[in-house]
DNA sequence: TTGTATGCGTTATCAT
DNA sequence: ATGATAACGCATACAA
């Protein structure tokens, strides 16, 4: 009597079946074996419930079938649902994933990375903010919205062209005086591009436009001051806002409401990502949205594509308008076709 | 000249050390060597840029240091904060986790723990909806929510008095009749007691009660026409509602918004869950708040205790009640505190 | 077509 | 204290 408690291997299957070893590998992978051997070791399998042991085949052909995210936490809705994508298009390909919440602490990022290597992951996906990740040249590695360097590939919506859609829209909607809100100063974040693409659009349909924008650690209050600062007589002078993220938008929708304006009435408010509520329901805001599940599969394909040569440094994909309650669309020229 | 692309092993490293292979292993271990040595072969891990393979390491060792988490998506809010709760719980004990969003599909869940043990995890933490999951004797699993048999520990809040706390706040709060609503038809629910500890604190409490329990697939419409038939000349019959999950308490209290009652002037809400806008911000509702760092330390800890003859079957944490906006708690008792 | 032997990167048990 | 060697579970090139 051997050990008792532990999983069976390959050998107890090919004892337990009367054959060799190698038979057994090469039924559990689907090589041609004769019909009688194969049966004999199915039913060993069967029998002592043997489960391949997929360390021991990674460990033989260095790939483990599986990818490695770092993403701040899965806590705020844009990152919960970029994580649930992730997963989905992984899985579709057979891959695992390891959930690395680095709670944007850029130690804490270096340390996952590390971890990841060890594990000899078949590559890295990371939504991360420290500038200066090492990551070992032979592990593939695909950012979301960060340029980290000419080979690594970065996949992000078109935040320049959601920026202009966001201005196009609130001109479209009525307004003529609007503003632009964000936080964050790194300066090579790709939604940066959001406030420039904003710019943009404004000045192509002459929007007068002003612009807020804070560091990373300045507190939101302060755009709450901006806006108080902009009431006169009670009256905003700004009636539309375009926030650099959903999350920003409903607390500046908070703020309206404290300063007792009306949103959509008396000043209309866009935001960025296209969250919803669980994740599937309405949109909290009317909103730019980022198009999760293609952005995912892009992610993914780049980063197990294997023979591609050169990788883009850089993918972005289209973004769409999405109405959800904070901008009065219906009250101007869609009301008219009702006529 | 060697093998110029894969990463390089012990062997490499003790090649440039010119040292035997254990002892790099001594080193990489913190095993007493010498200190000459111990300098030659850091120096050379640090030149190579030395990691070791962790998959090597748990072949060897039988120990893998993840554990992975089945759960149906990380979208909805109180998934998604489990599942952060339980990477940080990981983090701390040093294990990584495999995440497997399973979108409530029994035979991928299935498909998940197989996988799961293929991979040789240390360990399985589910919430999932297949009860006749088949899971290997020696894969420790800890569920949550879900009893699946005597030598599966269970986590969960106590539901049972989180169900009667709900009641009895309704009943502070000055309520006369009240409802308990859920939908979701498993027997074998933990969160199904929060209905009989419902109960229980309306007897207690004397409050009249009704039940509205649909089915897994009948839709939320059902809870809104069961709204409709308690409206009397535009007035609503029961004045506070106990809903099973925030979820759907939002539900509910749009459908409120849409027969035209005030919450919760004209009715109060309650729900379960303790969910917030953005994960850490405001409650979405007033609620029952589950303990997610406790219960998720608590599935970690039992999962990991490997010299623990008999496990507990059914852990229950406590839970607290919090204010969201949709009971009005402030409107009784507490004013009379100020005068 | 089937069996045998070697090596993947690591750790642990030996002698030295 | 250090170095050689076997073993972990599997895949594969090679021999039978």
């Amino acid at each position: 009597m051997k050990k008792e408690s532990s999983a069976p291997t390959m050998k107890d299957v090919a004892r337990e079946a009367g054959v060799a070893l190698g038979t057994v590998s090469k039924v559990v992978n689907g090589l041609p074996v004769g019909d009688s051997y194969k049966i004999r070791v199915e039913n060993a399998i069967q029998k002592l419930n043997y489960q391949v042991n997929s360390y021991a085949q990674g460990l033989k052909a260095s790939k483990t079938y599986t990818v490695a995210l770092l993403i701040p936490n899965t806590v705020e809705p844009f990152f919960s649902a970029l994580t649930y994508h992730i997963n989905i298009a992984l899985l579709k390909r057979k891959y695992r994933m390891l959930l690395c919440s680095t709670d944007f602490d850029l130690a804490q990022e270096q340390e996952y990375v590390t971890m990841a290597q060890q594990n000899k992951v078949d590559g890295i996906i990371g939504l991360t903010y420290n500038p200066n990740l090492i990551i070992e040249e032979n592990t593939p590695f695909v950012t979301f919205d960060r340029r980290m360097g000419a080979n690594i590939p970065c996949v992000a919506s078109d935040n320049f062209a959601g920026g202009q859609l966001a201005a196009e829209k609130l001109a479209d909607f009525g307004c003529k005086n609007v503003a632009f809100l964000r936080i964050g100063s790194s300066l090579t974040n790709e939604p940066n591009k959001r406030k420039a693409g904003f710019e943009n659009g404004c000045l192509s349909r002459g929007l007068h436009y002003e612009m807020k924008i804070l560091d990373d650690g300045e507190p939101y209050e302060e755009f709450e001051k901006f806006l108080a600062e902009h009431i006169h007589d009670g009256k905003l002078s700004i009636d539309g806002i375009f926030c650099v993220t959903d999350k920003l938008a409903l607390y500046v929708i908070q703020s309206l409401r404290r300063l007792k304006q009306r949103v959509p009435e008396d000043v209309q408010v866009i935001g960025y990502d296209g969250i919803r509520y669980f994740g599937d329901q309405e949109y909290m805001c009317s909103t730019i949205v980022q198009p999760l599940p293609e952005l995912a599969e892009m992610c993914v394909e780049l980063l197990l594509q294997e023979n591609m040569k050169t990788k883009p440094p850089l993918v972005c994909l289209p973004v769409t308008y999405a109405y959800g309650g904070t901008t009065s669309e219906f009250t101007d020229k869609s009301e008219s076709f009702k006529e």
